[in-house]
DNA sequence: AGTGGTCAAAAGAGAACCTA
DNA sequence: TAGGTTCTCTTTTGACCACT
């Protein structure tokens, strides 16, 4: 049975802007994410007349859905599902959508019209100015035809959506609690870079490794298809070491007399963008040929007789993500320079110690390899059912 | 000619009312 | 109350200059 969205939500109430003040709190699309839950991280809090409170307080089981906002690569109409206490409201730029609970289970509601954003629906609804991306909401509720299974049968989707979700949000903290193993790991065997606890040598490193950039490569001289050329918003992106879709290439040719002139990036060598306030570092594992942006990519040529590139993935990581500042300078913005990176005085504990090190993070890097693996699983197993949800085939 | 450093334009992202 | 714009801050990157 198929039903309109209009005939099983109540009159969409509009959001309140509000005037300055701390009286309760106005949820914007900054707190929505991509996957449909709140990010309550950064509420503001907005004066609103009492009257308007009492109408538009937010509600658990409430949906809230983006009128104003997108991208050219996002639609706008994303939803987050509400079910918070306490005295909310939501802003202009989105609208509150209540179900109906006699007639539709605000969870199933709510991962559908998480679906249709997710598959495209919402943009048959949209109007694209210049500017900004609105959702024809009157239209979208008016128009809309819903898969209705009896409220039963509703739950039972809800639930088991609702599992895939906790199994795929399991599976994502496990990621990021395998980073932090590895980063106390090595702040429990190193101490904080700068400080030393440990009294180990300090080398600069530029006298351990080689350090610079790639050989400049000239905008006409990259070509539609060969070997991928990378710039630094790239590269600070292949987080794992391994190569994403690259947009740039080089012919093969070009690539070989790089090759010749200034090597290429091997297995263990480090690079990262020269603006990384957050020390995104690149350990290169892949075999796979690829070649990157002179000057705002830079190039560590580890060399594994001085030191370990684990080891020296994480003290970078570590010395950056608490002391880039320090270390970076730049009228416009803070952008590392080669001599800086030259002159980064390195800890060198024994070769011995970092290699224990590196064996603990190589079985991390296994384990988070199987996660992430899980995780892609995990992920599918979720858009499946949403996609089968979506078309009344989850009954 | 090859490198490194700097500058600032361009692009992107996010937040904020106002008006018809 | 629906629906459109602009500003500002951040990030990315091409261009150019200076030095070797």
């Amino acid at each position: 049975m198929k039903t309109f969205l209009k005939d099983i939500i109540a009159k969409p109430i509009t959001g309140e802007w509000g005037t300055d003040g701390d009286e309760v709190n106005v949820l914007r699309t900054t707190n929505f994410t991509n996957s449909g839950v709140l990010d309550l991280s950064n509420v503001v809090k907005r004066n609103i007349a009492e009257n308007k409170v009492k109408q538009k307080q937010l509600l658990r089981g409430d949906i809230i859905i983006e009128k104003s906002g997108g991208s050219p690569t996002q639609p706008v109409g994303r939803v987050v599902f509400f079910e918070e206490e306490g005295v909310y409201l939501c802003n202009n730029f989105t609208s509150v959508l209540r179900p109906k609970k006699d007639r539709v289970e605000p969870k199933y509601l709510h991962y559908l019209l998480y679906a249709n954003h997710r598959f495209g629906v919402t943009e048959m609804f949209q109007n694209k100015t210049t500017g900004i991306i609105n959702l024809q909401l009157t239209r979208y509720v008016n128009k809309l035809e819903i898969p209705l299974p009896p409220l039963k049968t509703q739950q039972r989707i809800a639930q088991i959506l609702d599992d895939a979700t906790a199994l795929r949000d399991k599976t994502k903290q496990l990621l990021t609690e395998y980073d932090l193993l590895a980063q106390s790991i090595f702040l429990e065997m190193f101490g904080d870079p700068v400080i030393n606890p440990k009294q180990w040598e300090k080398r600069l490193l530029n006298d351990i490794c080689g350090v610079g950039s790639s050989r400049r490569v000239f905008v006409n001289e990259l070509v539609d298809e060969g070997i991928p050329f990378y710039r630094g918003k790239e590269i600070g992106e292949l987080s794992v070491g391994k190569p994403i879709n690259p947009d740039l290439f080089i012919t093969e040719d070009h690539y070989n007399v790089l090759k010749e002139a200034t090597g290429v990036p091997k297995i263990g060598h480090l690079l990262m963008p020269s603006i990384c306030p957050d020390g995104r570092i690149l350990r290169i594992e892949t075999e796979d040929p690829f070649y990157f942006k002179d000057g705002r990519v830079l190039w560590i040529k580890v060399n594994e007789s001085n030191i370990n590139s684990y080891y020296l993935t994480f003290f970078l990581r570590e010395l950056f993500r608490t002391n880039y500042y320090n270390i970076a300078s730049g009228t416009t913005f803070a952008e590392l320079k080669i001599v800086a990176l030259k002159k980064i005085k390195t800890i060198v504990p024994p070769i011995d110690i970092q290699n224990q090190f590196a064996d603990k993070i190589t079985l991390i890097e296994q384990q988070k390899e199987l996660a992430q693996q899980e995780l892609k699983e995990s992920e599918d197993l979720f858009n499946c059912l949403l996609q089968k949800a979506f078309k009344g085939e989850l009954v």
